[in-house]
DNA sequence: TTGAAAGCGCTAACAT
DNA sequence: ATGTTAGCGCTTTCAA
């Protein structure tokens, strides 16, 4: 479909009596032209419904104007809140983004990095720092500016932005000490930095010297039914029977299928049992009991991206590597304070 | 950014020792060539990291290989199952999505489509059937394939795919009074396809000689909080106090808010009040109680989109104007049986 | 302030 | 089976 129509630049060139050339500077740079010629190119474009080619602009201009996202999951409103973010972001700077979904798979992402170079974004925005040798590569030669996000490493491929997961595994495993727990368990799903969040956190455990007293490792996407089979398993293996005990689950959405599955046998939280989630999702507070969790700003993450993105597009080298957007742990009713 | 590097099909060519076009021929219709001729040029590929640009080959060819797609919102998850949905066939099909969020506005709707006729896609899939004049002008002035999802008409700018919104109000409505429930409240977005549901709902109910008990309106993006004041409101305003109640959400997000609201208050679902929800969303069956709800089959919507649209680009104009995925009432412990 | 000319990197007849 | 020749619709020097 050559769609819009066979209207082009000459059209609107012929119409207003002027030359291609003009036309085009009447959209790029108007001020260098008189008020008269751009005055009677616009009435020309409106007369005829023209919108500008924007791909053939971008071959002859090189610039594509064009961004490429990749993110695990778009059904996932973690990444989806972030990445929306991101767009709202680099629309304001004129920049479209072809968003593309990896399913957490390097192999996946690798291939849509490739199929995104034929397009010839100005720029990348990928989700964590781990990522095939041929996905590195390619991007090394295109020479084009990366943002890795939801991750912090020393070496990124060209910049990254958000928090080291082994201090947020840290952190949660601490508070839920400070508060007295003596019986933790884990659900975790089994993403690189879910686990490096658990890792984190068993070792702040085992250094209080508390044992950990269960973990189950989820596979696939974080859903209600996998948190209440996640606390079904932990519950039928006696966690929670002893001590002051509390779960602490990778992501909200599983932490909400725990509290969905102790009410319905009969557990009452945070009486009998304390649970945490991860991300401070929007509903997050709106639970009952509401969820103690750790917060991850996702707004100021995609924009931060997206601004870092652009600073690179802009050839700015003086943009940090390596941008901490930080967490925070939020204490709600789900435990006891 | 050109990104890539300078490698060109004109860099290929000379190393595998022949023009430009052959090149190009190696990659659209490898079986036209000599074995050796094609191993020489894939040697070369591999050699240098070639990536063909798709941009400039779409320029020439007038084939962008791009689709845009408009949703209301990336982060309602109902949108976000779609239109995954949706990608991932005609990914298959060789097509990139560009996505867009209107944010339920038309005026939103308008301002995308312009911009992203600039970008030549070879189709467009947009959300519901209202849209601005100017929006349906300027797409059928370009002439593009449209499918329009989530809702039917008579009168669809190209194709429609979705349900009967009026059908699924008055099937809820059936659905509560032929399970005996007398007094009935409604809580429902304002968008236009909920408030159409509810039109119907209520119609259905009236002639059913059953009094509308409360009805909420909410606006914006249906979350728990929402779904949480909305039961409020209506609890405190005397719902449920008499005869059988139940309440139908236009969203599940809502209903499960309703959920969680009973639930703080001490109102047991369903001995008390009885709770509907609408999509079907992953969570419902989960709930405790699970959900009763409308379920509509977002994979199929999006497969049969996307199928639709392929066909209409490839100049099928046999393809059904309206296509009917219909809807189906799921009851589950949410509503007394 | 505007025009002329030369591509951007590729595809697509038309030849051979 | 491969080469030649024109563009696709725009931007961008370089002139005037």
């Amino acid at each position: 479909m050559q769609t819009t129509s066979p209207i082009t630049m000459a059209t609107i060139a012929r119409i207003a009596g002027v030359t291609p050339s003009t036309v085009s500077r009447a959209f790029s740079q108007p001020h260098r032209l008189s008020q008269g010629t751009v005055q009677r190119i616009m009435e020309a474009v409106r007369l005829t419904g023209y919108v500008p080619n924007l791909v053939a602009g971008g071959l002859a201009s090189k610039r594509s104007g064009t961004l490429a996202a990749i993110v695990p999951s778009i059904t996932n409103i973690i990444y989806a809140a972030f990445v929306q973010n991101f767009i709202i972001h680099v629309r304001e700077r004129g920049y479209q983004v072809m968003l593309m979904e990896s399913g957490f798979s390097r192999k996946t992402e690798e291939e849509l990095v490739t199929i995104a170079l034929g397009r010839r974004p100005e720029g990348f925005l990928l989700t964590g720092i781990n990522h095939s040798s041929l996905c590195r590569s390619r991007l090394l030669a295109a020479g084009a500016p990366v943002v890795e996000a939801w991750d912090l490493t020393e070496s990124p491929i060209d910049v990254c932005v958000g928090f080291s997961h082994a201090d947020a595994g840290r952190g949660a495993a601490r508070h839920l000490v400070s508060l007295g727990y003596q019986s933790i368990a884990i659900a975790t799903m089994d993403d690189a930095r879910a686990l490096r969040r658990r890792d984190a956190f068993l070792a702040e455990l085992a250094s209080a010297s508390i044992s950990n007293s269960g973990q189950v490792v989820i596979e696939g996407t974080p859903t209600l039914g996998l948190g209440r089979r996640a606390f079904g398993q932990l519950s039928e293996s006696g966690f929670g029977s002893a001590g002051r005990s509390a779960i602490f689950c990778s992501s909200d959405v599983i932490a909400h299928g725990v509290l969905i599955e102790a009410q319905s046998r009969g557990i009452h939280v945070p009486e009998q049992i304390g649970v945490m989630g991860f991300g401070d999702q929007e509903f997050a507070a709106d639970l009952n009991p509401a969820l103690t969790t750790v917060r991850i700003d996702r707004s100021v993450l995609g924009a931060k991206a997206a601004e870092a993105l652009i600073a690179r597009i802009d050839g700015n080298e003086m943009v940090e590597r390596r941008i901490d957007i930080g967490f925070s742990v939020v204490q709600r009713a789900s435990l006891i304070s």
